[in-house]
DNA sequence: ATATATACATAGGTTTATTATGTATATATT
DNA sequence: AATATATACATAATAAACCTATGTATATAT
């Protein structure tokens, strides 16, 4: 997933369901170059992460899917499902936690 | 590692290379204990997944280890090595950098 | 003609952590 | 005296997540 991090283990999931709550609806390749766009190329999605966390996103009720043909090509648009949408909001709430512990621990934090 | 949490997943070796440089030397348990107290409970350093890490930063050299009998108990101290110490400089750097991307994907930063 | 970008997907392997054990001693509780 | 909890180490089996590599297919740029 990243260039060099095994850091975002976790994260990935969290990271898709946000991007879909800010865009109403967005296919694979889309997701990628958004993420690539807003780490300024530092992290790179690569499918064989993404389609998986898609797929069982997709399993667990919280996406829904319709498939579009744009220059002869097809698209997959993913969007939030109604549970996608719950979900969103408490895995963003963990990622704040997580977050907060983590400076806790390596002391990156000037106060609490 | 967590209570209700796959986030900590890859942080492990830098929450203990931090604990360490600031501590001069610590043992497993005694690990376990400090991330438990640092995070008030919420994240449960177990194990199964404290002793293999350790065994494992000791393997690459980043780690040395001297074993002393404290009320008829084995107890196992570890403390950086010279290469651990400039390890956990470049493990904090990158879990800030990291800490700053995710932020960023998610929304949760005021501004850059 | 070839390389790159777009767009999907899956198989095999690695890493990491969890759960479940196991050993052993000390202390607190019933 | 018996039992539970805390201290202190360790490993085996399993599960989850991601990466690398591969595969298919079309469009565009060189």
């Amino acid at each position: 997933m990243a260039i060099n991090n095994e850091l975002f283990k976790g994260t990935l999931q969290t990271i898709i369901l946000n991007l879909l709550s800010e865009n109403e609806r967005m296919y694979g390749y889309e997701i990628t170059q958004k993420v690539k766009f807003i780490t300024q190329g530092e992290l790179l999605l690569k499918e064989g992460a993404l389609y998986p966390a898609l797929h069982k996103l997709e399993a667990d009720g919280l996406l829904e899917t319709s498939t579009e043909i744009v220059d002869n090509r097809v698209r997959k648009y993913y969007s939030l499902s109604k549970d996608g949408e719950k979900k969103v909001i408490s895995k963003l709430q963990e990622a704040k936690e997580f977050i907060s512990q983590l400076q806790l621990l390596l002391n990156l934090k000037p106060a609490s």
